[in-house]
DNA sequence: AAGATGATTGAGCTAAGCTCACCTATGGAG
DNA sequence: CTCCATAGGTGAGCTTAGCTCAATCATCTT
C-alpha cells in the first residue's frame, strides 16, 4: 500500500529511517530512540515493503543508504528541520503566573519548578508569593491552603494531608495533653485545633488557649522551641521529625480538615493545564508516604 | 512538556490539527479521519496542552483557529506537501514482474490486480503469462502450480486447494466410477488421477486410461461436454458447479497434492514483499470456503 | 418546547508496535 | 584455528497509546 503521507505508522517509521540515515546504523540508532534494534529494523523494513523500494544495502555489521534511500533522508532531515523551527515558534514568548505561599514556594515548589521551566524553553515563569487569597485575574494558576469546600468545584487536590499535633521532644506529653498546661500554637485561626479537638472526641475549649501565628514555619519553630503543641501536617514536617527537633504528640492522626489545591483561573491557557498536570504528578509521588 | 518534533504522538496530533484547522470543523475533521469527534477533540487539547498555547477558539458548535493556531496550520500545510511530493516520488518508476499461469490469472488474478495497482500508483506491473516452469531471472515474483516438496523452502502457500473428480451433470456415474466405460481427463501429466485413486484406496489403472490436455480450462470443458472425468480443484472450478455445467462424482474429497504457490525471485525487491503481502491476503479470503 | 448539531469528558478496550529470545554472519583476539 | 563480540533479522507474545462509547452541555432551529 502506497503509504499516506499523513498515516502516523508511516510518519513513525520515516522517524526511525531519519535517525538510522543519519548514524548508518540501525543499533546507533534504535540507542538513541531509546528502542531494541529489532524495532528499527521491523519498522525499516515494514516502510521498505510500503514504499516499494530498498532503502538501505544490508552489508556485513553496517548498512548503507541506497540512491533511493540518500534522497529520502535528504528530504525527511529538510522536514525535521522546518517542524523543530515552527515546534519551538510555539513554545516561545509564554508567561506563566503561578500564585503560591511562601511556605510551600520554599519547601517545596522552588526546588521542583526548574525541572518545569526546563521542559518548556521559551516559557517565563512567574511566581507571585502572596499570603491569603490570591487575585485570579493576576495569575494564571494558584497553589492554594484551604478547606475543601470553600473552593469552587474544579479545583483540584495536590496534597491529601494528615494533622497530627506535634511539640519539641523531651517533654513527656501526656495522650490526653489538653489536660495539662501546655498551651496550643495556632496558624492564623484556631479552626483548625478545634477541628482536631473535635474529631478525637477531646474538649475543644483546650484550643481558645495559645497564640495565633501567621506564618505556618514560625508556628513549627514555635513548637520546636518549646512554647506550645502545634498541628503539623503531613508530609511537610517530614524534615522537623526526621532531624528529631519535633514529635509527635498523642496517638491520633486524623485527615486533615484542609489541603493544597491547585486553581486554575478560568481564563487559564493551556499552559496552566500543563503545570497543573506536572505538578499534580510531583504531588502524587510525594503522597507514597508512610503511616 | 515541550514536545519532541519527532514524537510519533506529537505528529500524529499535528495530522488531527491540520484537518480540524482544513475544515474548521472537529466533526468533519472526524469523518476524513475515520474516527469519531470525540478523538480529534481529545487529541487537539492535548497537543495545546504539550504547546502550552491554544489554537481554536471554540465557540458555539463551530471552533475558529486562533493567531497561533493559523501560524501552525500554514506550517503543517508546507510540512504535508513536502511529505505528498517525497513519498509520491519514492513510489514512482517502479517496475513489478509477476508470472502466472494464464488459468489463474484470467479466473483469478486479473479480476483482481487492479486494486493493487491502484495501490501503488506510479507502478508498472508486468505479467509474463507462461505455461511451465517461469525463468525466475525475468521475474520479481512467481505464482506456480506446483507440488509442495517441489519448491525452495520459502515458497509461500497461496491456496490449499481440494481435489474433486467433476463430470457432466445427468450422466448417471456410480460411487465407483472407475470401474465404468467413461474415462479419465488430465491435466499435463497422469499423476494427480493416480495420487487421488491412491488416496481414496482404488486401483489405479483407471488413470493410465484417457487423453491429456495441456491447458486447465480445456480440462473442465472437455469433461463438460461428456469427454470424461476430470480432476478439478476447489476452490477454482465454483464457477462451473455454480452454472451446473459440472457436478460433483463420489463422495470422496481429497486435500490436493498440489496447490498454488507464491515463491519469490531470490533478487527480489521490497515491491515484491509487498506484492506477496497483498496477494496472500487476497488469497485467504478466498479460503472461507464451504466444504 | 423539543429535536438537532457540535464539542467535551471519563471510563474501558483494542491493536500497533514494542520487547524478548533466538538465529545468522563475520571480524578480530588469543 | 577457535571463540567471543558485534550488527542485523525473525517470530511470538505483551503493553499502552489512543480510540470508541455513552452521557452531558450549550446553543440553534422548527
Amino acid at each position: 500500500m502506497l503509504p499516506d503521507p499523513k498515516d502516523p505508522s508511516y510518519l513513525g517509521a520515516l522517524v526511525y529511517f531519519h535517525h538510522a540515515a543519519e548514524s548508518l546504523s540501525f543499533s546507533r540508532a534504535a540507542r538513541t530512540l531509546n528502542v531494541t534494534p529489532s524495532a528499527v529494523s521491523h519498522r525499516i523494513t515494514a516502510l521498505e515493503t510500503a514504499i516499494g523500494k530498498r532503502l538501505f544495502e544490508r552489508r556485513v555489521r553496517e548498512v548503507r543508504l541506497t540512491q533511493d534511500g540518500a534522497e529520502l533522508a535528504r528530504a525527511t532531515a529538510a522536514i525535521w528541520e522546518e517542524l523543530t523551527r515552527i515546534t519551538r515558534q510555539m513554545a516561545s514568548q509564554q508567561v506563566l503566573r503561578i500564585s503560591v505561599g511562601p511556605y510551600l514556594s520554599s519547601q517545596w515548589l522552588l526546588p521542583r519548578i526548574g525541572e518545569f521551566e526546563a521542559r518548556h524553553p521559551g516559557l517565563r515563569v512567574d511566581l507571585v508569593h502572596v499570603i491569603g487569597q490570591p487575585d485570579t485575574r493576576l495569575v494564571d494558576v494558584s497553589v492554594i491552603w484551604a478547606e475543601p469546600d470553600s473552593l469552587s468545584d474544579h479545583a483540584r487536590l495536590l496534597f491529601d494531608t494528615k494533622a497530627i499535633p506535634v511539640a519539641a521532644p523531651g517533654l513527656r506529653i501526656k495522650e490526653t495533653f489538653w489536660e495539662e498546661t501546655l498551651p496550643p500554637i495556632h496558624y492564623r485561626d484556631r479552626s483548625t485545633w478545634r477541628h482536631w479537638l473535635r474529631a478525637v472526641g477531646a474538649p475543644t475549649d483546650f484550643a481558645e488557649r495559645g497564640e495565633v501565628l501567621e506564618e505556618p514555619h514560625m508556628v513549627l519553630e514555635a513548637a520546636a522551641y518549646r512554647r506550645g503543641i502545634a498541628i503539623g501536617f503531613l508530609p511537610f514536617i517530614d524534615r522537623f521529625l526526621d532531624q528529631g527537633r519535633l514529635v509527635r504528640v498523642g496517638g491520633h492522626s486524623i485527615r486533615s480538615n484542609r489541603g493544597y489545591f491547585l486553581q486554575l483561573s478560568s481564563d487559564a491557557g493551556p499552559m496552566a493545564e500543563a503545570f497543573a498536570n506536572w505538578v499534580a504528578d510531583e504531588a502524587s509521588e510525594m503522597l507514597v508516604h508512610p503511616s
